[in-house]
DNA sequence: TTCTTGACTTATGTATACATTAGTATCTTC
DNA sequence: GAAGATACTAATGTATACATAAGTCAAGAA
């Protein structure tokens, strides 16, 4: 796992453990069992609970204790709506900034995720999941703008929690075949290789909502 | 000073040194210097570094400690224009949200902005700075989004740190007398009141803009 | 029975001691 | 005299011990 130090090993293991399902919204987060269970001090832990807390992946109630934000469908409405747009203003900037190197990448990604194999599985799940996020942060970093990736990373990794929480939705976007997801993908690409801010911007928020849509269908 | 834990403290403490100039950027921080001159021990001094940093407000190379950023015109240039669109963002959503309640604070702040006194002292400068966040940050929150005002926030704070860098600005602002800051805010105000999401998102948009190239006219 | 009080439990808040490592300066050797 | 190794220094990284406070449960009095 690279040479990293405990804090950010520990910061790394509660993600997962909040991405992968783990707790469920509104459970609380105990310092000594994390610390336990991670074969870890509660000095790192608590660092990483401090960060997840500024970062706003967790809350917090004083001497109470950390613990899972409640998800709504008004909150998750407003993560799409920030992931929207904001995504939309970096993918403008890609547009602008972005490196013919960069735009191979983006192609690469696209090409690797026609590819995943055995729709359905769960392994195919998990590297869409991955090419996914690989597209998304991209755009976000070929914005050139580090404020402008960094709330990219924020919004897009808080909206993950809701995605993993229905996680109906990659079932459903399996069954009836129709991944939305790459062909979309592909018209954003084409947008940023051509220069065109205002059609990467346009198609980018499209591209969001479209998942939130197909997200919350239910709501 | 309230009822607040020493990480709070530490780290209010720690923002204002920064933002009282008593550092300039690339200094290091040491953990045990702002220990020592704020009475703590290290670990909420420690703590609050780390928020600080991944808030992006100091970075920070392992095992050597945390600095600074380097205020670069690059820098400037991206911290702009990501507050430009996203606060404009903000305005758009605070002109559908806002309450009637929310929109007389605002009109009470520009009133509190028209009457400070003795211009280009530095305590007027101070009370200038205070109310232009407060209608800033206000603006945010009555987008009712959270994830939206984190981000104002942030940006909001970040280019904080070249305005008080670069002093001048005020200094130049109250020396021709043409303080632009007032009369743009009651404008966007107005289209806040009115319900017109696109006027206040263009007005604010250009507002900080406006900001930006009186800061930045000699780059 | 119910309300109040108080002790107990458990978790966070805080300080400090120890470990580790990056950088530096000095000493030795060629 | 120059280069490299080694010991030293000063900072962060980590663990742990102790302090404090919130919540809980039980016991006793009204």
């Amino acid at each position: 796992m690279a040479k990293t130090n405990l804090d950010e090993f520990a910061y790394k293991a509660i993600i997962n453990l909040i991405l992968k399902n783990h707790f469920k919204p509104g459970d609380v987060l105990l310092e000594t069992e994390l610390s336990e269970s991670l074969g870890l001090s509660r000095t790192p832990v608590r660092h990483a609970l401090g960060q997840l807390i500024a970062e706003g992946f967790l809350d917090k109630k004083k001497k109470k204790g950390c613990f899972i934000p409640l998800t709504t469908p008004e909150d998750a409405r407003h993560v799409f709506y920030a992931r929207e747009h904001i995504e939309g203003l970096a993918a403008a900037s890609a547009a602008r900034c972005a490196t013919d190197g960069d735009v191979e990448y983006l192609y690469g990604l696209i090409d690797k995720e026609n590819k995943v194999q055995n729709p359905g599985t769960h392994a195919s799940k998990l590297l869409y999941v991955e090419i996914n996020e690989a597209f998304h942060l991209s755009i976000a970093r070929f914005s050139q703008n580090k404020y402008l990736e960094q709330y990219c990373r924020h919004a897009f990794c808080r909206s993950n929690v809701y995605i993993f929480f229905f996680d109906k939705y990659y079932s459903s976007l399996t069954l009836d075949g129709q991944v939305s997801g790459p062909r979309q993908h592909l018209e954003i690409a084409d947008a940023i290789e051509n220069r065109n801010e205002e059609k990467a911007e346009h198609l980018m928020r499209q591209h969001v909502r479209t998942t939130f849509e197909q997200l919350f269908i239910k709501l």
